[in-house]
DNA sequence: TCCTCTAACACTTTTGAATCGC
DNA sequence: AGCGATTCAAAAGTGTTAGAGG
């Protein structure tokens, strides 16, 4: 099943071919495809990792596209949004409130690699961010989206008609996200379940599912060869296993072929466009406030599709997503919240009797989505 | 003492260059 | 010569966990 981030159809569920009018700027389409994958997660509370060299998502974030002028170019962008003024530790088998939200780093935005590029190249297959990576280092040279440990976040999609990355900003823009993809920044997993859930649907991950490789007799540091000759040991190794071996498709390329999608990861391979993130300092206020959304009056509205009722095992109503404490007092005085991906579901909740745009308790305009002081 | 972060680890997957055959 | 398929080495990726550091 996919949730669909429609941008005229209220809470709209359905794949159909947009209208014959639809081509508009204003009717396009979103859909998350791994969504079932992205509530396995969301239904523990999920977690990403975040490391100084930067770390891919996982699930990732991967969408298909609508609604396109199919001979315009378009640029597609993600960013993460902070899901509150929280920071949150892990105690006793669940998320409890730590206080305060630290002061967001430099917002970054993610370009898709293949941006820009005309809608019927979007709309062909759908797109991957496979190749985005989260970092907790806040001096990060790479261009990756740095986020803080322990805080929430959700993802959020920008599409805009451009016809190069330096002519965004200046273009109507068509924001989405989507709940269930709300997750908690981490540097080393928290919740157990999350691990399993992992190492059950990540590939990379079976070097560790497999072999016996946590036994602490094969890790002890003081038998540690030199790093890079142990590497190389490591290189030779391998590369004496099978190549059939080696050839065998991927857990995740399962995934994606069971729904008859095109995974545009292989459209990725060999972009000189790979990583194109933008950044922004903040000390370069000027850029940022010249961007915040507000301006783009009306043109730049963000979507949240809700997830189902029957999916929410957490929800209560007496949680809202964005709220807000009064002041740090309240934020220290918090008692134990539930699992941090319940404030998404509440705010589901209040979306089930009609779609809204999001109104934020946290004034997300302070994360400008373009950001480079260089435009 | 508690909590968070980092780095090294073993293994798998991906990538891209080199090679081969038609 | 050109093209596609195959092979192989290197790089990049994964979660775990001890130890460092605040």
């Amino acid at each position: 099943m996919q949730y669909v981030s429609d941008y005229n159809s209220n809470l709209s569920m359905s794949r159909a071919p947009p209208a014959p009018d639809s081509y508009k700027q204003g009717c396009i389409r979103m859909t998350l495809e791994n969504a079932d994958l992205w509530r396995s997660f969301d239904s523990i509370g999920t977690e990403m990792i975040i490391a100084k060299h930067g770390r891919r998502m996982f699930p990732h974030c991967s969408i298909s596209l609508s609604g396109l002028q199919p001979f315009a170019n378009y640029v597609i962008m993600v960013d993460m949004v902070p899901v509150d003024n929280y920071k949150y530790k892990w105690k006793k088998e669940q998320w409890e409130v730590a206080g305060k939200a630290e002061p967001q780093p430099m917002c970054r935005t993610y370009m898709h690699p293949d941006s820009p590029a005309q809608g019927s190249h979007w709309m062909k297959q759908s797109l991957s961010f496979l190749k985005m990576k989260l970092t907790n280092n806040t001096l990060d040279q790479h261009g990756h989206i740095i986020l803080h440990s322990m805080h929430r976040y959700y993802p959020r999609f920008h599409v805009t008609q451009a016809d190069s990355p330096y002519t965004v900003r200046w273009g109507p823009l068509q924001t989405f996200s989507f709940p269930e993809t709300t997750f908690t920044a981490v540097t080393t997993y928290q919740n157990p379940k999350i691990t399993k859930l992992k190492i059950d649907h990540n590939p990379f991950a079976k070097g560790f599912r497999e072999g016996g490789t946590h036994s602490h007799s094969k890790r002890c540091r003081t038998n540690r060869s030199p790093p890079a000759k142990r590497a190389a040991l490591d290189r030779k190794v391998f590369c004496n296993s099978p190549p059939g071996l080696q050839r065998m498709p991927s857990a995740s390329q399962s995934v994606h072929a069971g729904k008859n999608q095109a995974c545009t990861q292989q459209s990725l391979k060999g972009s000189d466009l790979s990583a194109w993130a933008l950044e922004q300092d903040p000390s370069e206020s000027l850029h940022a406030e010249a961007l915040e959304l507000d301006e783009y009056d009306g043109s730049c509205e963000e979507q949240m599709v809700p997830a189902p009722v029957s999916y929410q095992p957490y929800r209560s109503a007496e949680y809202t997503r964005f709220s807000l404490p009064s002041n740090d007092a309240d934020a220290a005085q918090t008692p134990i919240h539930p699992p941090p991906h319940t404030l998404a579901r509440a705010e589901h909740n209040a979306q089930q009797h009609g779609y809204h745009h999001h109104s934020y308790g946290a004034d997300w305009s302070q994360y400008p989505l373009f950001s480079y002081s260089r435009w």
